[in-house]
This record gives C-alpha cells, sequence and structure tokens, in this order.
RNA sequence: GCGCCUGUAGCUCAGGGGAUAGAGCAUCUGCCUUCUAAGCAGGUGGCCGGGGGUUCGAAUCCCUCCAGGCGCGCCA
C-alpha cells in the first residue's frame, strides 16, 4: 500500500474542496523523521501558512478533521504545524496478512502493467576483460532491470556490442602478434597494441583449436579472422564473468546489424531534415543548432560512420520497436549523449521515453595511492579477480551501496580481505537469523502453516519492525522512481537493523507461550519473504546459515 | 577554458525546502546457561568545503570561489 500516494491525494482533496488554489508537491508527505511523529508526516500547512495567513499550527488543526480513514489510529496536529499520521495497528497486521499471503503483491503495484521496456547496460567494449570499472553498470542496470519486473513491465535486458570498430581490430593485431611470435619466434609490433595477458590468451586458445595456419592467408584476412574470433572469445569470457554476478540478457544487439543498409537510411533522415553538411571530405551533423558544444562528424573521410552515427541508428532502432520506456545505463566516459538526444528529437522520437542513468567511474586505491586503470596500458583490476577475492554477493553489494552519481572508491587490500564487517553481512545475518529461529520451531514440533486468527504485538520492537515492513511498498517505489538501487540496499541493512533489535527483546520459540510465539514465527516467517523478494531485486544470495 | 558528477562523523556513504543532521565500519564501555555475539545497549565523534543570495525556514534551491573525478577524437 502506497500511503504517500493515498496521503497526497486526500490532502490535494482538501485543498480542492475548500478551493485552495494550490497543489502538493511529492515531497510534502514522507515518512516521519522519528517514531514519535508516527509513520507519516505532511508539512502542507506550513507551506500554506503564507497563502492562508494563519499559523501553521491552525491550518494543522483545521485539515486534521477531514482526513479520518481506517488506515490511521491517530491523526495529529502539531502546534508547530505538521501533520502526523500514525498507523492503525489492526491495519498494520492486515498487511501483515497480505504481505504473508503474496509478497510480490504486496511490495509492488502494477504501474508497468502491459508495458514495455528495454534497458541496455555493461555494453562494453569486447577488445579486454570486463574490468571493476566498466562492470559497474552491471549490478545497477541489473537491479533497475528486476524493478521494472517487479513493476509490472514487459523488461528486456540488452547488451550492445561494438563489433565493427577500429578497436576491434587493434586487438586482431595484438593477437596476431603473439601467434607469430609463437610459431616464427619473431614478429612485428603492430603499431596498435594491447599489452595485457589475456591477448596471449587468446593467440594460445586460437592456436590449440587446430585452425587453419593464419600464417598462409594475407595480413588483411588474417586479420578479419581474428577479429571475428578474439571478438567471440572475449565476449563468451565477459558473459561468464558476469553469469558469476546472476547478471544475464535477454538479448545480445551487434553494431554489424545496423551496417546493413539501416545506418545509411538514419543518415539520409537526418540529411533530409536539413541536419547535416559535408565538410573537409567528411559528414557533419548540426548538432550545434540544438545548442551542442560543436558539430559531430557522422561519416569520416573515409566513408566509415563514427560511433555517434552507429549510436544514433541503434537507438532509432530502439525507438522503432516500440517500448514505452528505454533505459541506458552509461558510464560517465560517455560523452555524447546531447548530439545523441538531438538526433533523436529531429527525427520525430520522444526524448521523454529515454532514460539514460548515467554512473560515475570506480576508483581503486591501494594503500592511499590510486591504481589507474587503462586497457591500453594493460592496468586494470578484473572484476574476474575482484569476484575470486571477495565473492560475487559481496561484489554486488559494493556496487549497489552508493548512488549511482557517486563516484565509487574503494580500497583493494580492505575489500580483498574478504571484511566480515561488510554492511552485506549484516543484513544476510538477520536473514540467517530468522531462518534459524524457523528450523528451531521446526525442531520444536512447532507447526510453521499454521496462521492464528488472531495476531498479538504488545512488544515495541515488534510493532516497530511491523511499521517497517508497512513502510516498505513506498520506499520501493521511490527507489524505483529514482532507478536508485543503492535505496533498496538501504533498507535492507535498516530492516536489519530492526529485525537484530526484535531479535534481542523478543524471544521467539516459547513453548510456555504459544500464542506469543505464534505470532512471532509469524512475523519471522513474513520477514523472510520480504527479505528474500529483496535480496531477489539485488541479486544477492540468501544463506540458510552463515 | 567549457560541459557533467562530487565535497556531510576518523573511514565508506544515506539524507524529496521543514521537527534535535543519520547508518554501517573504526574507537571506548557494558551484555553470550535461552532461536547463531557476523548481534544488542550506551559513549566519543559534525562551522553538512568557503562565502554570498532566495525563503518564515537551506545539507537540500540560485550565484560565486576552492578542492577532486570524468569528458571535451574523423576513438569506441
Amino acid at each position: 500500500m502506497l500511503y504517500k500516494e493515498y496521503l497526497q491525494h486526500e490532502l490535494d482533496k482538501w485543498l480542492q474542496e475548500q478551493n485552495i488554489d494550490f497543489h502538493t508537491q511529492p515531497g510534502w508527505v514522507d515518512f516521519s523523521k522519528e517514531l514519535s511523529f508516527g509513520d507519516y508526516s505532511t508539512t502542507l500547512p506550513l507551506n500554506l501558512a503564507k497563502i492562508l495567513k494563519k499559523s501553521p499550527g491552525q491550518i494543522a488543526n483545521s485539515i486534521v478533521p477531514a482526513l479520518s480513514s481506517a488506515f490511521f489510529e491517530k491523526i495529529e496536529a502539531t502546534p508547530n504545524g505538521y501533520i502526523n499520521f500514525f498507523l492503525h495497528p489492526d491495519h498494520l497486521i492486515q498487511q501483515l496478512r497480505e504481505a504473508n499471503a503474496d509478497p510480490i503483491h504486496f511490495l509492488s503495484t502494477t504501474t508497468g502493467a502491459g508495458k514495455k521496456v528495454l534497458i541496455e547496460y555493461v555494453s562494453c567494449n569486447p577488445t579486454g576483460p570486463i574490468t571493476v570499472a566498466n562492470a559497474r553498470g552491471g549490478p545497477i542496470g541489473d537491479t533497475i532491470a528486476n524493478m521494472y519486473t517487479l513493476f509490472g513491465y514487459h523488461t528486456e535486458r540488452e547488451f550492445y556490442v561494438n563489433d565493427m570498430g577500429s578497436k576491434i581490430r587493434k586487438l586482431a593485431e595484438s593477437v596476431f602478434y603473439h601467434i607469430q611470435l609463437k610459431l616464427n619466434g619473431s614478429a612485428a609490433l603492430p603499431e596498435e597494441f594491447y599489452p595485457g595477458e589475456y591477448v596471449q590468451e587468446i593467440a594460445e586458445a586460437y592456436l590449440q583449436e587446430d585452425k587453419p595456419s593464419v600464417l598462409t592467408l594475407d595480413r588483411q584476412q588474417a586479420i578479419t579472422l581474428l577479429s571475428q574470433y578474439s571478438l567471440e572469445f572475449m565476449l563468451r569470457k565477459i558473459f561468464l564473468d558476469l553469469d558469476d554476478l546472476h547478471i544475464h540478457f535477454t538479448q545480445i544487439f551487434r553494431e554489424s546489424e545496423l551496417h546493413k543498409g539501416y545506418l545509411a537510411e538514419t543518415i539520409q533522415l537526418l540529411t533530409d531534415k536539413g541536419a547535416t553538411y559535408q565538410q573537409e571530405g567528411a559528414l557533419w551533423f548540426r548538432s550545434t543548432q540544438f545548442g551542442d558544444d560543436k558539430d559531430r562528424v557522422l561519416l569520416r573521410k573515409d566513408g566509415s560512420p563514427t560511433y555517434l552515427a552507429g549510436d544514433i541508428s541503434y537507438h532509432r532502432n530502439k525507438f522503432e520497436r516500440g517500448y514505452d520506456r528505454i533505459v541506458d545505463i552509461w558510464g560517465a566516459d560517455q560523452s555524447h549523449q546531447k548530439p545523441l538526444k538531438f538526433a533523436l528529437r529531429l527525427l520525430g522520437f520522444d526524448e521523454e521515453k529515454l532514460l539514460t542513468v548515467v554512473f560515475q567511474l570506480v576508483h581503486l586505491f591501494k594503500d592511499g595511492q590510486e591504481l589507474k586503470m587503462s586497457k591500453s596500458t594493460g592496468a586494470f583490476i578484473s572484476l574476474r579477480e575482484l569476484i575470486d577475492e571477495i565473492g560475487p554477493d559481496v561484489t554486488r553489494f559494493i556496487y549497489l551501496t552508493r548512488s549511482h552519481d557517486q563516484h565509487l572508491n574503494f580500497d583493494v587490500e580492505t575489500t580483498k580481505s574478504h571484511d566480515p564487517k561488510n554492511p552485506v553481512f549484516y543484513a544476510q545475518y538477520a536473514f540467517t537469523r530468522c531462518k534459524g529461529i524457523l528450523r528451531e520451531a521446526r525442531d520444536k514440533g512447532l507447526d510453521l502453516t499454521f496462521i492464528p486468527d488472531t495476531l498479538t504485538f504488545t512488544d515495541q520492537a515488534e510493532t516497530d519492525l511491523i511499521r517497517k515492513i508497512a513502510h516498505l511498498p513506498d520506499k520501493l517505489f521511490r527507489a524505483f522512481e529514482l532507478l536508485s538501487p543503492h535505496l533498496i540496499t538501504m533498507d535492507l541493512i535498516d530492516l536489519g537493523n530492526t529485525f537484530h533489535l526484535f531479535y534481542e527483546h523478543c524471544r521467539v520459540v516459547d513453548l510456555q507461550n504459544p500464542e506469543t510465539s505464534q505470532s512471532r514465527i509469524f512475523l519471522v516467517q513474513v520477514l523472510v519473504k520480504i527479505m528474500t523478494a529483496l535480496f531477489q531485486l539485488l541479486g544477492i544470495d540468501t544463506p540458510e546459515r552463515m
């Protein structure tokens, strides 16, 4: 149940009845700052004071009588002008029962029913292993996609492969070098070269597969062959690494698909709009017309399309596939957002449908020194190394604790030491404690399927936990609106905290007090279901024991 | 120089113009004969980068300065 939405609606209704030409703003109904202020609070009276020329306290007093509702036990106007809403205990228990019956339905809404969303993420260049830096889009994109699914959207997850660019050729040149070195004992270093160890790995894998010796081919043919091979090799590795983080795609889109006339057609469409011009042998997009810093090249002197031209075509294709919403998860080093959106507007697409989540880059430190990562120098920490050191759960959790527009800094040493104080364990431990309680209950012969007709909760720690559960739908919806998975992570830590408190205060399995025991077992079972759903959203495991 | 992001406790970070600025970690003090102490309770710790402005009210919005990151290719 989304109480914020409900309350905002009620307040707007009151404003209308009073003929006050004023509309509430989303932030005006929010969770109360502390438990003594109830569950939800509004600052509407404070905002009305000036218009109505009355004190906020007076206004609060005049609104309260109009707001009676079965959901709330108490609606209180404070002298300083807040209105605090206290959820009714009976209603809270009703919410618990609903959460138990169908946790997914309890947590979500059907906002996206019948709608289609495409979400594209990671899409790293297959010119090397996926690194700690470019993997960040993985957990973010995957969790956002999970949220869309939760809220009823038909969700497609896409990985875009740049299989046409010069960087693939550079990789092939590098692999070719190693093959020549291996077979001939010597080779000329190509002008463009990737120094990483993985390049040798590709060369060795190629030779092991008993391929016809590339050395008999002319250079051009050899490079073409090796481009293909290296690309597929790296893609397999990337998807294997992502698989360990439980990241999967419903489809892969290859840039080469666009080069069968679609890209040329897209450029023609832009030209038809008068948005391109020829200069110095290249075809330019007149993006300054829309406020861009400078015009952008679409077709180079040699006639080959730029990355931007490809991406405009790719997004045109996304739009033409008919989604209600298109989400791009981009690293901060992607700089062509502006001209891309200009082009799409020009092509007649609704920009509002396209949401771009830009995440800031990852910075690694060791002994206080930043480790600079670069594929071209071969210096980087691969995602694989990180997963091997700290496991997939901690890896995902680290990526998901920070807001995407926050730089992600972490120290290699502290992260590699598998620190048991990592916050992911705090939340997971709460979960395993729940599971421990249920095991104990079962061992003592209690019936876990039994749901009492009357549930009684008297301890403060119990009601606090129940209230936290009741607030979750609002919290999740907020995380969804903002496409901010890290808020879910925070909620899990918060929920864990409230549970640990409950655990200390309230003995659950207690044969001397069967009624209290049954109510608490029910509560723990609901919590298990809720936490499972939240961990699933984050793609993090729910261990039985730790 | 221009554009985007950031600056909040010792560290990593939450915080939708409103009530006394929060969490985890670290540190100090207590708590295991009871469902896992990877926990709980309590203490220490803050000119919310500086300055100005808007407002009844600013960590939050605007301007400016300082500091850091990223981008500013006929690379992808």
